[in-house]
DNA sequence: CAGCATCCGCTTTGATACTG
DNA sequence: CAGTATCAAAGCGGATGCTG
């Protein structure tokens, strides 16, 4: 990108990090931890693989990420926060913050990927009721299963599936969304397609607060 | 800007203020309030005149910014942040924040304007005795001197001269950044060319803590 | 002068194909 | 798997011209 010239921290940060895709790929890391080039292809539908590849060596240039060749198993290039790029933290939960707003419809073209789940979910859930024992609560609504738990009152997503969640959502990613947001209700939910069994009070232990 | 078609609340904030400018014109109405035209361009060296025109229509769509046209003696169109838009002030404190390392050397072909000096001053300041008297420092560091004041425990910036500051400043803006910031003392200031003439007190009242 | 719109050369992006 | 190469299309920057 080529830089504003302005001796003004805003334009510096948007000097590194304000080029097309390169905050998404933030998020990607931020995400998912260490990702192989074809994890942030598939976590970035839509980028181009010849600006994937820039973004990442302007990104290294910048020493907001590392790459390490990992070790067999893995055995390829793992592209990881630095530091200074986890310092980028807060900017992408105010933008988060910023765009659940528009969360409330989803475009007919618009893709997901079920582990951007977890951005809104450790941001917006909280344990209600962080003494009891913890629960999880399986939600099938994209690409992979997600397992959502409470872990010492906060509230966590990571990928996968288990035999044994106190509850189990099935439903496309508006409606999941918004029953979480606490935008709508079970009934709603179900109302738009929504597939509910198991724990109700599981839902609502972590459900958020509706907003006005 | 085309959209990311992600169904993500990053994607779609990034898709309205991702383009190129956008959260710099964001930035101006944050610091200065409504603005003219031109007074943006002037807030924004280096915009294209058809891309300021742009982004503020795009901005405006979106529901960013307003325009109201201002009864006499202004009589031209303002142009202003919507409440949606004064929401993305976390984003700018956030990118501000992360920016600021950045701020340690200027580049030579790197412009200033000194109401840029309102983010870190009203972010990174503090006055640490709320309960004396209010103290105000004039900084001539740019286009325009600026007036530092403490008020109710805060610190603000505003454009403006007086009298009777209780310190003058004069020096270049990264010193100045340095000085306040804490990166420096006066002494080094005095070395790297800035003048100063009132009470150090005054200074070190706001003076930001020192970071590792 | 304030507030744009138009035109033009250059850079960046996106889609696809290809390689070690 | 992890990129590079190619090329058309879109976006950007700078200059200039137009309108109240």
């Amino acid at each position: 990108m080529r830089s504003y010239h302005q001796y003004c921290a805003v334009a510096k940060a948007l000097d590194v990090v304000g080029d097309r895709w390169s905050l998404l790929i933030v998020r990607e890391l931020l995400l998912r931890g260490p990702c192989r080039y074809t994890d942030l292809q598939d976590g970035l539908p839509g980028i181009a693989t010849n600006l994937l590849a820039d973004r990442l060596r302007e990104l290294e240039e910048a020493g907001v990420i590392e790459r390490e060749t990992a070790p067999p198993p893995i055995a390829t290039t793992l592209h990881h926060l630095s530091k200074r790029g986890q310092a980028l933290a807060p900017v992408i939960h105010a933008l988060t913050d910023w765009g659940a707003e528009m969360m409330v419809e989803i475009a007919d073209d618009d893709v997901f990927r079920s582990h951007w789940l977890s951005l809104p979910t450790e941001h917006f859930l909280t344990d209600r009721d962080p003494d009891a024992p913890p629960i999880t609560i399986e939600v099938n609504t994209g690409d992979q299963p997600m397992l959502i738990e409470t872990v010492d009152g906060a509230v966590h997503a990571r990928p996968g599936s288990t035999g044994d969640a106190d509850a189990v959502i099935i439903g496309t990613p508006d409606v999941v969304i918004a029953l979480f947001g606490g935008m709508i209700g079970l009934r709603e939910a179900r109302a738009r397609g929504l597939k509910f069994r198991g724990a109700t009070s599981a839902l609502r232990r972590v459900q958020a607060q509706p907003r006005t």
